[in-house]
DNA sequence: AAGTTTCTTGAGCGTCATTCAAACTTCAGC
DNA sequence: GCTGAAGTTTGAATGACGCTCAAGAAACTT
């Protein structure tokens, strides 16, 4: 019963890196599973033999781009810094890298894709769990060192998040006076009022 | 030259809000050119030829949604009430009225298929435009009669609309913790925070 | 070497938005 | 009431796309 996998993981991983890239050149209306195919040298069913339909490759995109982010935010919250400098660098990273910024591409997508479909739901609520959860550690450690007064952590924390997820969607639409610039000063002053730095 | 139009504009306003009935009752992937055609007893070139894609007929079912929203929002501020109150009533109207809130879902398809879509992103900065007049106004207003303290009226005013899209988007997606009920909740508490009424 | 499992392909299917030529309707001016 | 112009309506055709599937190739086990 020996696992019998040859490179499966491995093609797997470069579909979902050839996709994100795909993605950043050419937009996410551009990806097609043919399309993609091509760019890996094989063919649209061979994509599917790995991830079922497009929407669970695209959740797996996602996923990727996310589990990427997810060992940086750990390094951040590891770092002996400063309560307010880590909440800082939280923001930092949360926050789309520009408006092409294909994990965001991936978020706006898959909010399109989930009506009626759980599977994309849960999923969704996995992701954003991690962030809310660092998050929180961020809030309750500066608040425990003094440095911070939050008076409901839940709370907060959900607010926050709900904040930076909306000034990134601003971002990626590319709306005007949303550059990622624009969102960061936002989101600083935002937290300086909410953990009473100001 | 005088105008030919028959009955045009009525049968223009019959598609959209029919193709908002369906997106209520089926949700947006059900929404198909046919499918609406054969609610509204005609052809689906027949759409198309009064709205020339469906990206166009979806951003019109938007605006559709909107305008009847941006009446009762001029009915709010005209209201003589207290400034919380009237910030109040603001939050209520904006927030989607449930997780199948047709105007929400056509927001984020709409996000979806923004990308490289000029004219698409001019329309939601339009319409995002009106909301945020109107709350600059809620705001400037409470602070003039002294019920606010408001220190950067437009960041302040820009800081509450995303806050709310992120929560509106998470109502939607129908996100555990996220009815509208607590998208409310939060909503207040964070206006309390940011006009000093707390 | 044979058998089993995993991988890969590509033709074909069904759905969908969109196009378009043709037919139908309305109306102004006569 | 006729005519031509403008506006409206249809539905068949088109092309793009995601997805299925049967068949075969490759790798691994024994």
């Amino acid at each position: 019963m020996a696992t019998r996998r040859r490179d499966g993981q491995l093609a797997r991983d470069r579909m979902l890196e050839e996709a994100v890239t795909a993605i950043a050149e050419n937009g996410l209306a551009g990806l097609t599973m043919a399309g993609l195919a091509e760019r890996l040298g094989t063919s649209g069913g061979h994509i599917l033999y790995y991830f079922g339909s497009k929407d669970q490759l695209l959740l797996a995109a996602l996923r990727w781009s996310e589990d990427k982010l997810a060992e940086e935010r750990t390094a951040v919250l590891a770092r002996r810094v400063q309560p307010p400098r880590k909440l800082d660098l939280f923001l930092d990273l949360y926050l789309p890298v520009g408006a092409r910024d294909p994990r965001w591409m991936l978020w706006i997508e898959l909010w399109a894709r989930t009506a009626g479909n759980d599977e994309l739901r849960s999923a969704q609520e996995e992701i954003d769990a991690g962030w809310q959860r660092d998050l929180a550690a961020i809030l309750a450690d500066g608040t425990a060192r003094g440095a911070f007064t939050v008076d409901e952590l839940d709370a907060d924390t959900s607010e926050l998040l709900a904040l930076l997820e909306g000034l990134s969607t601003r971002v990626v639409l590319g709306l005007a006076g949303a550059t990622r610039a624009d969102a960061l000063t936002a989101a600083r002053r935002a937290a300086a009022r909410l953990t009473g730095t100001r």
